[in-house]
DNA sequence: TTGACATATCGAAAAATCCCGATATAATAG
DNA sequence: CTATTATATCGGGATTTTTCGATATGTCAA
């Protein structure tokens, strides 16, 4: 985990809110084609219903994915993401030892 | 607490730095004008230590001030800083709940 | 009050980030 | 095979961040 590119990742308040909704997935999304419990949430969920371009959308997941706080997995044409709870872990530990 | 604020305060790896430094004041300072432990660390330490001009350091600490975590007090032609535990400890509670 | 030291502020160049539309790629349905 | 749907990538304009040198301000000592 480099603490800089993770802490980075976490300075938009629309990447932040990403996070938090993928926190609570069920709550946050409503699919009719896939299992969010079971495979995640689909990239264009998050599209939907944050207000931002496809584009950003993607570009910023791919952001999140690097810095470790969320991972993909491409089901046919999906891509499914989770939050990666380790990587959080790891920084709140981190922030403690600050 | 302005949690974005204080996450794009502390996404600078200098800056980062020194809030590290500021958490053992003692072990990374040394001064002959004035006691450390009691005064906090005065601004030409840090400026000294960390090889950034006096004014990117005088506005770094600015930034991380208005994060809310340093605090800083004038004496005499002196500022002297030390870390804001309360707003780290703020931080760390909001990334648990994120 | 004048000089020396400590720090703050100003203005700006360079680099990075934010965010978009257009376009490319990949998978599926028909 | 082709159209449609889902996602990724490219190129770029606008804004923010990084960092500097120059200058201003504030304080102390002589």
């Amino acid at each position: 985990m480099d603490i800089i590119t993770v802490l980075k990742a976490l300075s938009n308040d629309k990447r932040l809110k990403i996070l938090q909704w993928l926190k609570e997935p069920k709550k946050n999304f409503k699919s009719t084609h896939c299992d969010i419990e079971k495979d995640g949430v689909c990239v264009g969920l998050i599209e939907d219903k944050i207000g931002l371009s496809q584009s950003t959308v993607s570009q910023y997941l791919m952001l999140l994915q690097q810095a470790g706080l969320i991972t993909t997995s491409r089901k046919g044409q999906w891509t499914f993401c989770r939050r990666n709870e380790k990587t959080i872990k790891e920084l709140i530990k981190t922030l403690e030892k600050l």
